[in-house]
DNA sequence: AGCACGCCGACT
DNA sequence: GTCGGCGTGCTC
């Protein structure tokens, strides 16, 4: 081995590139390649990768001599000259999130650019570039035509003020909130608001103030269906500022454009779903992350990060304030914004919005005790509504009010049987029911997607009569409609809504008062503003309480309170709306707290139970996962990767494999390993050591039938 | 993950 | 004789 030489001038660099290559590959961090120019960190490049060229970014300009001899190093082949790099936050963001969430440098860095911007070349992206740099010199002539004394400037240089308008007046409770925003320096923020209470104003007041400095607002929303509402606020509000959107509902070709906006400090407003969390901003002011509860923030499959975790860290990062909004906070979050004189950490402040704008109150819950209705007669079935709550239903119809009933379960019935022999509609290839679809005739599985036409009669004995067991929402319509002669009702959920634009068709007939009674499942929960619905009503929301997920009362009281925030939005129909939850545990602490509305009561009695029962946010979790072709083969590979690393778990229990809890999805078994800990850099510690050794054993076990394996780092449910 | 190479069955 | 099945292995 000989000293290496020192650079010469005309000597090729030694960069670091990291390129699309998953953890599994054994590629951890940055290829060497070689270029005749130092390259900035951040740039992006084409480099040859086995056979194929790849897109990769420049992580090392200088890279360290690494093992691998100069002469068998390629050569980058293309540089992107027209791109600026990758701000060094984007850089230390996606190197935190990979370390974090246990993948590679490379997966996590080209996971996040726009898909478009890995397929282009030098030439193609130069093009693109050119014809939106085009397009936004056009629209920013357009935009001086229509406003000739208010000449537009750079963005670099702050972007012109947003011409004046009358803005809402601000309840006291919001101009409090803004005033300790404002005194504060650059943190986290609990916005712990109740429905209605007008968070939305709090962001794009902060907004409005960042964007006045010339800083750019990257704000999210857990769901698609959800942007393009905010985005008209915003919009309305901000005439005169760019603002574009980042989710995976855009076509390849906007979504690179919008990302390139972004990047480019060409828009001043990202608004996006969690994949936005990774945008590059040259200035970012403000990270908005509303309703900071949702599930949907972390990522259910390959990379499994939180976008709102990630917020808070890339809000430190470049010291920026992130103001996380909910109205029922994730434990996580209330436990950061409870001070440590409560118990908790204190580390985010806590702006609390309580009351309702407008005078509008939160309708009144009913528990509906299930034990103490009529039961059927022999022979006939429970009705689908119990009569008091069918009697509050009608009555709504006859004055022209709307209802919405809730039941998170879609399809017609989650199982038939057949009444005979005993059969029933389980999926061939995954351990669970195939769902009963009535409107199509299918049985699906919605695990696995398989599909076939509902059997005339039973397939193990022949019986003609086989029967729906259970309800959704679909059979729910049915009955509703046949229990309410004249009343016309409407259902949302995510069959109706597979299809592109039904679900603003819905919403709009909800709207205009061609619908009565609105069935869905919790889709229709989030966001949407319905202003004629007077009662709500959860029709079986029991399972949450007994589920085993330790997260289930936690999202079931979410949902209930959020479903309770679309009723009585109007002050003039706030006073008589009602929520009505049909139970057989009237007396569950999570009824109890949902009836006066105590977020505070529920959450410390959520916040007691994990800390006896040792769970988040008192410790740290993450699961190690196994799919393989027997269960055998996945809970072997698990007992061995325990043992793998029981001379490095200081500190981290590590608990038995366990099946997962729908065992079988697609022929395939899944199992899983739960790995604790009191201290979370002790579990990251393990997990970091474990990650190689857990590479090679999992190499072993292929050939005993073992197709996947992953962790999961901070998992929603266990 | 791609995308090779590599060694065994039914087709122009 | 080839097309192609997916097992095994590599990518600076």
């Amino acid at each position: 081995m000989h000293a290496p030489v020192p650079t010469a001038p005309e000597a090729p660099c030694r960069v670091g590139v990291v390129v699309e290559a998953p953890q599994h590959s054994g590629l951890w961090g940055a290829l060497d390649y070689l270029h005749p120019q130092t390259l900035p960190a951040g740039a992006l490049v084409r480099v040859p990768l086995g056979r194929r060229v790849v897109t990769g970014v420049v992580w090392d300009p200088v890279a360290s001599q690494g093992d691998v001899p100069p002469e068998s190093l390629k050569a980058v082949l293309e540089t992107f000259e027209a791109l600026p790099p990758l701000p060094e936050a984007w850089r230390k963001l996606v190197a935190f999130a990979a370390a974090y969430y246990q993948r590679s440098l490379g997966e996590m860095a080209l996971m996040v650019l726009p898909p478009e911007l890995r397929q282009l070349d030098q030439v193609q992206l130069a093009r693109r570039l050119k014809r939106l740099d085009k397009a936004v010199a056009a629209e920013l002539a357009a935009a001086g035509k229509a406003a000739p004394d208010d000449p537009a400037h750079d963005t670099a240089d702050g972007a012109p003020p947003s011409p004046p308008q009358p803005l809402p007046e601000l309840s006291a409770q919001q101009a409090e909130a803004l005033a300790r925003l404002a005194a504060s320096p650059p943190q986290t923020s609990l916005l712990w608001g109740s429905t209605g209470s007008g968070k939305t104003e709090v962001y794009l007041r902060e907004a409005q103030r960042v964007l006045d400095a010339g800083r750019q607002v990257l704000m999210m929303v857990p769901e698609i269906n959800l942007t393009p509402q905010l985005e008209a606020r915003v919009a309305a509000r901000f005439a005169g500022r760019r603002i574009v959107s980042l989710h995976s509902g855009l076509t390849p070709a906007q979504r690179l454009r919008n990302w390139l906006m972004a990047l480019r400090g060409q828009a001043d407003v990202v608004l996006g779903t969690r994949l936005s969390v990774f945008t590059p901003l040259p200035c970012p002011g403000l990270i908005v992350v509303d309703e900071e509860h949702d599930p949907s923030y972390k990522q259910q499959d390959g990379a499994r990060y939180s976008a709102r975790d990630l917020a808070v860290y890339r809000g430190r990062l470049e010291g920026v304030p992130v103001l996380l909004g909910s109205a029922t906070p994730s434990l996580e979050t209330w436990f950061n914004a409870l001070p440590a004189s409560e118990g908790g950490t204190g580390r985010y402040l806590r702006l609390a919005m309580p009351e309702r704008i407008g005078g509008g109150v939160m309708p009144k819950v009913r528990l509906l005790d299930m034990s103490r209705a009529p039961k059927p007669g022999r022979g006939e079935s429970a009705p689908p509504l119990s009569a008091p709550l069918l009697a509050a239903i009608t009555e709504r119809v006859e004055r022209g009010e709307q209802s919405l009933v809730l039941l998170n379960r879609r399809g017609y019935a989650p199982v038939l049987q057949c009444g005979d022999c005993g059969w029933q509609s389980g999926c061939p290839h995954c351990s669970a029911w195939r769902v009963f679809h009535k409107v199509d005739r299918t049985l699906r599985c919605h695990h696995c997607g398989f599909t076939e036409r509902v059997p005339r009669a039973c397939p193990d004995c022949g019986n003609q009569d086989i029967q729906p067991v259970g309800r959704g929402t679909e059979r729910l319509e049915e009955q509703l409609a046949e229990a309410l002669p004249g009343a016309r009702v409407g259902r949302i959920d995510a069959d109706v809504t597979k299809h592109k634009g039904s679900l603003e068709t819905q919403l709009a007939s909800v709207h205009a008062g061609d619908v009565d009674v609105l069935v869905g499942t919790q889709m229709v929960a989030k966001g949407h503003d319905f202003r004629r619905i007077t009662l709500v009503a959860a029709v079986n929301p029991d399972a949450a309480l007994f589920a085993s997920d330790f997260r289930a009362a936690e999202r079931q009281f979410a949902l209930l309170l959020q479903a309770a925030g679309r009723a009585g939005r109007d002050a003039d129909v706030a006073g008589h709306s009602e929520m009505w939850v049909q139970t057989w545990h009237p007396l569950h602490p999570l009824y109890q707290a949902l009836r006066d509305y105590d977020y505070e009561a529920f959450a410390t009695r959520q916040l007691q139970e994990r800390q006896s029962a040792g769970l988040p946010p008192y410790a740290s979790l993450a699961l190690l996962r196994a799919e393989a072709k027997t269960q055998d083969a996945a809970t072997d590979f698990l007992r061995a990767a325990a043992e793998s690393v029981g001379h490095i778990a200081g500190g981290v229990t590590l608990y038995p494999a366990v099946p997962t809890p729908v065992q079988r999805v697609a022929d395939i078994e899944r199992a899983q390993m739960m790995l604790e800990s009191p201290q979370r850099p002790a579990l990251q510690r393990l997990l970091t050591e474990a990650q190689p050794i857990w590479l090679a054993l999992a190499q072993q076990h292929r050939r005993s039938g073992l197709v996947r394996w992953a962790v999961d780092v901070d998992p929603l449910s266990i």
